[in-house]
DNA sequence: CCAACCGGGGTCTGCCATAGTA
DNA sequence: TACTATGGCAGACCCCGGTTGG
C-alpha cells in the first residue's frame, strides 16, 4: 500500500519537477507541502540562496546509521533533492536480506541510491537476479561496491550488456563470476564494453590466432577485471611485454591469455618500474639479463609485487643464506609472503634443515604440504636427537 | 611415497574529472 | 547551472592442490 502511493507520489513529481524553472519548483514544494504526501523543509526563496537542508531527508538517514558528512562529501548534490526514496530503498533491501548496518554503509558510500525509483530498483535487481542465482549473493556484492549497482539507472543498457556479453560466448557462470569479480562492467555502455572486446580481437588478430571467440572467452575467464579497464591501460600493457620480453607472436599471445592476462590490469608503467627494479636489484647479484627475463617470465606475476616487497623478499632470502641462483631456479617462492616466508624458515632451521644446501621450494608450498613435512623433519630430528642422547 | 610442475581461485574499490542533461 | 552519468585512474599477492614421473 505505501508502495502504491508512493508510485503515484513519484510520477506526479516527476511531473512537477520535470521543469528548469525555479519558481514552478517553489511552487511544486508548497503544493506537495499542501498534500503532504512527505512534509518538505525545502524552501528556495531565489536563486541567490541554498535550498535549506531537507530535515527529514537528514533525520532518515540519521536513523538508517547512515554517515552524513561522508555522503554530503560525496554526493552533495543528492542533498538539495526534494524527492527522495531511502525508506524504500531500506525496506527493498531488508527485503533482499541486507542487515541495517550493510543500508547505512552502502548509503554513506553511495548516497545517490536513495535517488533510484521503486521501479528502477527492482527492474535493476531482476536484471541482476538473471544472472546471481540468489538475493544473498547480490547483497554481498553491494556491500562490497555500492556504485557498481547504483552509478547507473540505465537498465536497458544493462540488459544489452547482458546480452552482448552472453553472444560473444561467455557462459552463464562466467557472467556470473565477471559479476561478482568486477561489477562494474555491468556499469559500463555497452559501447565501452564492446570497445574492449573489439580491442582484445583486434590484438588477438594482430597476433595471428584464428578463433577471436576463443581468446576473448580465454582472456575474460583468465582476468575478469579486464572489461573495467581501460583500452589504453591494456594496450599499454601489452606493449610492455611485447618489447620487454623477446616473444614471438605465439609466445605473447600464450601470455596474455595465460600466467599474464593479470598484468594487463596493472596501472600506467607499474609493469615497467616493477620489471626494472627486478632487473636492477638481481643484477646487481650478478644475474645476468637472460636468468632475469627467464626468471620473470616463468613466473609473471611477481611483477605485481612492489619494489619494497619484492626487495625485501630477496634480501630477507640472502640474509638467510639461500644463494641467488637457487631463487633464479624457484621463482614461485616469490608467491608467498615476507611472514610465510620467515616462519618457515625460523621452523625449518629449528628442525635441522639447511637450506643452503636443500631444497628451498617447499617455502612456497601450501599450508598442507608444508605441515606434512615439517613434522617429518622434526620426527627425524627428535629420533637422531633420542639415538645420541644429547638433544636439547 | 615424494616432490616437481603447473594451473587455479579469490579478487577490484573509491575517488576524481568532465561531458551531457534538464 | 546544479546535478547526473560515465570514463578512467591508482593501488599492488597469497595460498591451494591435482597430476605426473620417479
Amino acid at each position: 500500500m505505501i508502495m502504491a502511493s508512493r508510485n503515484v507520489w513519484y510520477i506526479r513529481s516527476n511531473f512537477l519537477f520535470g521543469s528548469r524553472c525555479w519558481m514552478i519548483r517553489y511552487s511544486a514544494e508548497i503544493f506537495l507541502k499542501s498534500i503532504s504526501c512527505r512534509p518538505f523543509n525545502v524552501k528556495c526563496d531565489n536563486k541567490n540562496t541554498q535550498p535549506l537542508k531537507n530535515e527529514d531527508l537528514l533525520n532518515n538517514l540519521l536513523t538508517m546509521g547512515v554517515d552524513i558528512d561522508m555522503a554530503k562529501r560525496r554526493q552533495p548534490g543528492v542533498f538539495n533533492r526534494v524527492v527522495t526514496n531511502e525508506q524504500h530503498l531500506k525496506m527493498f533491501l531488508l527485503s533482499k536480506g541486507a542487515s541495517d548496518k550493510m543500508i547505512g554503509s552502502i548509503i554513506s558510500r553511495y548516497p545517490r541510491a536513495i535517488t533510484r525509483t521503486p521501479e528502477s530498483l527492482s527492474k535493476r535487481w531482476g536484471l541482476w537476479r538473471k544472472i546471481m542465482t540468489s538475493d544473498l549473493e547480490i547483497v554481498n556484492i553491494l556491500e562490497r561496491s555500492p556504485e557498481s549497482f547504483f552509478r547507473s539507472n540505465n537498465n536497458l543498457n544493462l540488459e544489452n550488456n547482458i546480452k552482448f556479453l552472453s553472444s560473444v560466448g561467455l557462459t552463464h557462470k562466467c557472467l556470473c563470476r565477471l559479476l561478482t569479480s568486477a561489477p562494474r562492467t555491468f556499469a559500463n555502455t555497452l559501447k565501452l564494453n564492446k570497445q574492449m572486446i573489439e580491442f582484445l580481437q583486434q590484438v588477438c588478430l594482430s597476433l595471428g590466432h584464428n578463433s577471436p571467440t576463443d581468446f576473448v572467452r580465454k582472456i575474460i575467464s583468465k582476468n575478469p577485471s579486464i572489461l573495467i579497464q581501460s583500452t589504453k591501460r591494456v594496450n599499454r600493457n601489452i606493449e610492455f611485454l611485447q618489447s620487454t620480453f623477446n616473444l614471438n607472436k605465439e609466445e605473447l599471445l600464450l601470455l596474455i591469455c595465460g600466467p599474464g592476462a593479470g598484468l594487463l590490469d596493472l596501472s600506467n608503467d607499474y609493469a615497467k618500474k616493477t620489471y626494472k627494479n627486478i632487473k636492477e636489484k638481481l643484477g646487481s647479484l650478478g644475474c645476468t639479463d637472460e636468468d632475469i627475463q627467464k626468471f620473470v617470465l616463468s613466473y609473471p606475476n611477481m611483477i605485481f609485487l612492489s619494489e619494497k616487497k619484492f626487495n625485501d623478499k630477496i634480501d630477507f632470502l640472502i640474509e638467510e643464506k639461500i644463494s641467488i641462483s637457487q631463487i633464479i631456479k624457484n621463482p614461485r617462492i616469490m608467491d608467498s609472503s615476507i611472514n610465510t616466508l620467515k616462519t618457515r624458515i625460523k621452523e625449518l632451521v629449528h628442525a635441522g634443515y639447511d637450506l643452503s644446501t636443500s631444497n628451498i621450494a617447499l617455502l612456497s608450498w601450501c599450508q598442507k604440504r608444508y605441515k606434512v613435512k615439517l613434522e617429518k623433519l622434526n620426527g627425524l630430528k627428535s629420533a637422531g636427537g633420542l639415538l645420541q642422547c644429547n638433544d636439547t
